[in-house]
DNA sequence: CCCGGCGTTAATGCAC
DNA sequence: GTGCATTAACGCCGGG
């Protein structure tokens, strides 16, 4: 049993009330690290909702979607790796059809 | 050509001048999608970055990340399988094992 | 309970024998459906892992993933459609830059 | 240029016939892969296609899809969680309560 | 008949 | 470099 481990020593070496203390203090840190991860998780999720939202928009505004995401993808990344890769892809391209 | 459509006629029917402003109007449009897009994309990105540190954290605290993912999946889905489901399910395992 | 309701009226109408062999033929019926849909699903995987030990085949004979994936992709899809796409990426890029 | 490379020196530095005869087995490799993940693909495809008319059977039989999806997912990880997981995630579990 | 949501699946990035 | 976890893309399904 590796994790938790840390009052595993205090448990059955310490005294009965440094024992309890110390798994409370466990168990706070245990519920603040679930409780901030789910806080945060709840926000992306927001977000997300956000961004479909806009991505509704965009498309009752007649531009399409799948277009949109392709330009958002293009613009985060570099110019050179784009390149690079569509070089590549000729490459093989060429090579399958030889 | 679907996407886009919204200033065909302008650009076809209207004066030069209006079909123009409309043509800004357009661009100016999928500019804001764009942007607003990856605005939000960003604030995604750095809150699972806080998410990662979060873990990070409970790691050197002796919590095994692996098993806390475990248990936030496991909150997350019981308020999902409200009643009905549960039970649909209960039905169905005992189905299953009969 | 919509579900799992045709033997609702042999429980309730009929000889307690007749429900009995109804309610078996149901769960009978249940792992049969369960069964083949995890076999079916256990093949999947190992197709997947086929695909997988050829890619990496692959990668230690020099050719890369991530580009032999997108000659798939691109040979998987209609050169028209295709087409359409750099077309539409296109003038949405340039109204972005306008 | 990582991929591919290696008939690079055969290209630059051995007789044409065996530069061309690389080029042709690599040619030739590169064609098996790209075949053979196809044709993978297309098999998954099919047992892809079988399990949604499993479905559609079981529905049709009065058995709620969704249902006897969470089922076998339920069964599926109940192996992946062996021993040692279930029990630290009952750990966990405590912890937070308390 | 079309639209939106859900669930699944491939793909990228990260951590070990 | 390998495997895992997350995330974006795709397709199906149900509702209006």
């Amino acid at each position: 049993m590796e994790a938790m481990q840390a009052d595993i020593e205090d448990i059955t070496g310490r005294s009965a009330s440094n024992a309890m203390k110390a798994e409370a203090r466990t168990a706070d840190r245990l519920r603040s690290i679930v409780e901030r991860v789910e806080r945060l998780e709840e926000e992306k999720r927001l977000l997300a909702n956000d961004i479909k939202d806009i991505y509704a928009e965009a498309k009752s505004a007649g531009f399409l979607p799948k277009v949109i995401r392709a330009l958002i993808r293009e613009r985060a990344q570099e110019p050179a790796e784009m390149e690079e890769m569509a070089t590549l892809l000729d490459v093989y391209r060429r090579a399958m059809d030889s």
